[in-house]
DNA sequence: TTTACTTACTAAATCGATTTAGTAAAGGAG
DNA sequence: CTCCTTTACTAAATCGATTTAGTAAGTAAA
């Protein structure tokens, strides 16, 4: 494989391995025009290319940070890697990638594995069940950065969505459109999936706050595949909300799935608003009002934190990011026909 | 950061550094029972992580691979990267993706870097335009699996889809309902961009088999963002073909702007059959007819293929994967009410 | 002429593992 | 009792860089 290294650089430019590394490291103060030619001829020639796992060794420095999320077929996941990666480009860092499938276990090979492997940090959408090995991280001081979700007692940053703000512009926005009877539609409720968590309460607290009934049978939190058989049970019963609150792209997609087959028109048989601003949001018909989280911003701000930490100690923070409203057309005004 | 190094477990338990590594490496066979225990015993009491840096350093080999896509945000690459992952998990191997936009200098800056890292093999969406390199790497050995292009003249595994059978697939279901009018979409021609260009070849391969004429004003290859403009003009004049195949997801989301915008009807103004399988397809009204591409056993099959040039010298194929038309309802027969 | 400083290098230690060659002790055969 | 094996280890070299301490030569100041 390969086989050129700094020895054969020395040997042939007729200098030590020292100043071989001097001039990659581009130390040129005393070093000689002369001795730089013969140098950069002899790398040229040799085709010699750093080994930099041996350089890592030594510098206790791999230029590579983890990532460790749930799933990357996740739009959210996908998109905040996508600006991780970005700003690691720029500073000629590298990501590895791990999915959990949030799986505990897993995640804790993979933190494990990438610890061993001398990562300069971690971003990850944690399963908030590793709480001692999350401890351990902070304990031995490794730049650590949570993303969606952050667990309780753990003293670390983390970039959250501002859930309640997002589930708050949403129904305010439903409210202001006239609709009165709002259910939500969820995956089973779990105490430490705060996004999940927090979005139920600050529906409930919605509704409680613009003094609308909380009706039980309209908050739907179940496993994805049984919702739209939910909703079919309500309409059966004729027991369907005027609006529905889906709290991800994929109870939307579940939504929809219901919509579609009971061939039900939105918004006139029922409205519908989301988080999750899905791509396909504005060329549906009719158009998806959605809460858009800022995934980009997100990774940005995770990543900036992370050089923020690798650089020196700072004190943990927690941010809340901003989701925004983009009104389209599927909870327009009752009796409005939409655009 | 970390400090504990095998030479502390070996003082602590009392044997040498070299014992420590075998007990690590389960080379137990003269090793007493007694050793393995106050070496675990050890390892616990210190919370011993081996460096794998180091490892990698002396073994030759870093248990990571280099993954170079165009942009992870397509739902191709997405779907190909969850494949590698996984198998890469099982193998205990770890993935690092870099997105290159599709720009050559990114792409070389990558493998440039990637390789000095010493990884272990690469899977590459090629932009096709790095030539010296694809071919110094192959010179040095190293694992290599190009996916979804090949470059003319690069002896190496591929794994791509077989672009002529999908178009084939797409263009005979459209003239079996009845289609005679049928336009194209594409991105601009670009000829080291292999899917494209064998996609839009085979659409007037079709075309010609079939008999029917083929309009250059329906074949329209043209940044996306220009697309619907296009479609408009064709309406305008009232010139729209009866069908339209788009030859990707992108392509695919400006013809449902248009129709959107314009108020058509699928399939009766305009039917629209297209390749990748994008998640609204079923939920869409109509249903979208598509053409899936095996994204997974592409991963998967690439992922395998450099397992095996890294387990030994294999030979270098061309692994053309088949398509999947999915029936639904936005292409159905003209007269036809659909589903 | 001596001392001091600058320039242009180099030798050797180091990072933290793996691995090879070797050794000491115990057991068994002759 | 010697010789050979087997068992249970260890010392030291190695992987390929970085880095520190040091040196030799040349120049400048006193």
């Amino acid at each position: 494989m390969q086989k050129v290294t700094m020895a054969d650089v020395a040997k042939l430019a007729n200098v030590s391995k020292s100043t071989v590394s001097q001039y990659l490291n581009k130390r040129y103060e005393y070093m000689s025009e002369e001795t730089r030619r013969r140098i950069a001829g002899a790398i040229e020639q040799l085709q010699y290319r750093p080994n930099v796992i041996a350089r890592s060794l030594k510098q206790k420095s791999t230029a590579t940070i983890g990532v460790i999320v749930f799933n990357i077929l996740h739009m959210l996941t996908t998109q905040v890697l996508r600006a991780i990666e970005d700003m690691c480009q720029q500073h000629d860092f590298h990501v590895i990638v791990c999915n959990t499938d949030d799986d505990p276990e897993k995640e804790k090979k993979y933190i494990d594995m990438l610890w061993a492997k001398q990562v300069d940090g971690f971003i990850i959408f944690p399963t908030g069940k590793n709480v001692d090995l999350y401890k351990r991280m902070i304990e031995a001081r490794l730049p650590v950065v949570f993303v969606d979700r952050t667990v309780e007692g753990i003293d670390v940053d983390a970039v959250l969505l501002d859930n309640e703000r997002a589930v708050q512009l949403g129904m305010h926005y439903l409210i202001e459109q006239g609709y009165k009877h709002i259910g939500l539609v969820a995956p089973p409720f779990a105490p430490h999936v705060i996004p999940r968590t927090e979005r139920i309460n600050a529906f409930r607290y919605a509704l409680r706050e613009a003094n609308l009934p909380i009706k039980e049978e309209w908050i739907i939190t179940e496993q994805v595949k049984h919702i739209s058989g939910r909703l079919d049970a309500l309409l059966q019963r004729n027991k369907l909300p005027e609006a529905i609150f889906a709290i991800n792209d994929l109870t939307l997609m579940e939504v929809l799935t219901f919509v579609k087959r009971r061939q039900l028109t939105i918004p006139h048989d029922i409205a519908l608003i989301s988080i999750d601003d899905v791509p396909f949001a504005s060329i549906y018909t009719p158009s998806l009002t959605t809460i858009a989280q800022p995934a980009f911003e997100m990774g940005e701000k995770a990543t900036e934190r992370l050089f923020m930490q690798m650089g020196g100690e700072i004190s943990p923070q927690m941010f809340r990011l901003a989701p925004k409203l983009i009104e389209r057309d599927s909870a327009k005004k009752r009796g409005d026909k939409g655009e």
